[in-house]
DNA sequence: TCTGGGGTCCTAGGACCC
DNA sequence: TCTGGGGTCCTAGGACCC
């Protein structure tokens, strides 16, 4: 038995937070440069701003509709994430950290009224955190995940299920005949795992709701689609398939990717761009205490501009294993530079790290590379200055040594402050 | 003017091995 | 007409998720 809970409206919610002004209006949050919406209120919903929307065609669709639109805050964000999953956690013994804003629990061993309980750390959420949130209860993770859906449907849409489901839905506490009425309810399309491609493919066979696709054979899904359809569907008929992973593993590739604030043509901003992606990728794959073997660099223009395009990308293997941060830009750099080509207009860049181990195995090799000595104390500090002072306190010199605005950075013209993570920006209660 | 970022898993096909 | 039979490993690409 599974729970889902699930911020509603997340970054929206974290904002109301601290500015309940936005309550009752139509909110979205940007994505980095100010360029779509990737959440929205309710009452932005109501509108018809769809998840993805540009911003520019938002603004152009919907001229007086009073939308108070925000950059993206995910420290803001990260931040409530992580006090949110601590009140999840009181839910069951085990949690999986799915999302910034969901999280599975499994039930196993829990005694009592499971909806009670739901409900009891919905209000803990809401009170302590004014996180509104909403819980989902089934037999399969797939089943948690549509319950949560049906609980948040149902409080849109009164009435229109079986019971008042309000903010908790327990799929598992249902006939099952109500279940397959809530399952011939549910478009296919809405079912976790079945994504537009094979959404439209279903369509085509008839297949239309949840509860077709619950009844169709499971070897028979296996081998027209694959594994993954097929255990979507035994999940839907009770049968659990995917497991919580309450410990996940460590990355197996790293990135940092970004689009530009504005076009660049020129070598040099590229390279202090990819430079600085390499060394956030760096203190990612630092944290989990891992080593890259491999450097991959991309750069691409804007696929939406008429202008010539261009789009390529270089893997660099590194002499061997690290996470040093200035091995690991040059590699990037090498990279940028069997690729570029002038004349274009750049819209993007990005560095991965791949072919990612443990850093203890690569150490416990014989020290033949006394020059090459994985500079760790170096490292180290360099992540302790910059967790202390800010991020970018310290930075490699081909990331840009300048205090000025890099002309690439990314446009966040709407960010709030950063109530919680920044003691200049902690809000002030005045009585 | 203006269209995000960061992941996972699975599969098919080729190279290579005995 | 006809050319073994398994394996493994790697990579690219596609689908999905939020």
């Amino acid at each position: 038995m599974y729970a889902l809970v699930d911020g509603n409206n997340f970054y929206v919610s974290c904002e109301r937070v601290f500015r309940p002004s936005l309550e009752g209006h139509p909110v979205v949050v940007l994505s980095n440069n100010d360029g779509c919406a990737i959440a929205r209120s309710d009452e932005a919903k109501a509108l018809g701003i769809k998840m993805g929307h540009p911003f520019f065609k938002i603004r152009k669709e919907f001229p007086n509709a009073g939308i108070i639109a925000l950059s993206a805050n995910f420290v803001l964000y990260g931040d409530m994430s992580s006090r949110m999953m601590g009140i999840a956690a009181a839910l069951g013994p085990n949690q999986e950290i799915y999302s910034i804003d969901e999280c599975f629990v499994g039930l196993d061993g829990v005694g009592g009224d499971l909806v009670r309980r739901a409900h009891a750390i919905r209000n803990r959420l809401q009170c302590w955190l004014g996180l509104p949130a909403g819980i989902g209860i089934g037999q399969t993770k797939t089943l948690a995940k549509l319950a949560n859906h049906v609980a948040k449907s149902a409080v849109r849409k009164p009435g229109s299920y079986p019971e008042d489901l309000g903010y908790v839905c327990n799929l598992a506490g249902l006939p099952a005949s109500d279940l397959d009425a809530v399952l011939a309810a549910t478009p296919v399309g809405d079912i976790w795992g079945v994504g537009r491609k094979i959404n439209k493919q279903l369509e085509e066979m008839g297949v239309t709701t949840a509860l077709q696709l619950a009844n169709l054979e499971p070897s028979l899904v296996r081998k027209r689609w694959s594994v993954v359809l097929e255990r979507t569907v035994r999940e839907l008929q009770g049968q659990p398939c995917i497991g919580l992973d309450d410990t996940p593993p460590d990355k197996q590739q790293i990135a940092c990717t970004r689009s530009f604030g504005r076009r660049i043509t020129d070598l040099p901003s590229l390279e202090e761009a990819v430079s600085l992606f390499a060394s956030r990728a760096a203190e990612k794959l630092r944290k989990q205490d891992g080593v890259a073997a491999q450097v991959l660099v991309f750069i691409h223009t804007s696929p939406f501009s008429d202008g010539k395009q261009y789009a390529n990308s270089a893997t660099v293997r590194l002499l061997r294993p690290s996470s040093d941060t200035l091995r690991i830009a040059q590699g990037a750099v090498k990279g940028l530079r069997s690729i570029y080509k002038p004349g274009f207009d750049y819209a993007k860049a990005g560095v991965m790290l791949l072919d990612i181990g443990s850093a203890g195995v690569v150490q416990g090799e014989l020290d033949l590379f006394a020059d090459m000595e994985e500079r760790t104390d170096l490292m180290s500090a360099i992540d302790g200055i910059n967790a202390k002072f800010g991020r970018g306190s310290i930075r490699v010199a081909s990331a840009g040594a300048g205090e000025q605005k890099r002309e690439w950075q990314m446009r966040q013209e709407l960010r709030t402050p950063r109530y919680t993570t920044n003691l200049a920006d902690i809000p002030i209660a005045r009585a």
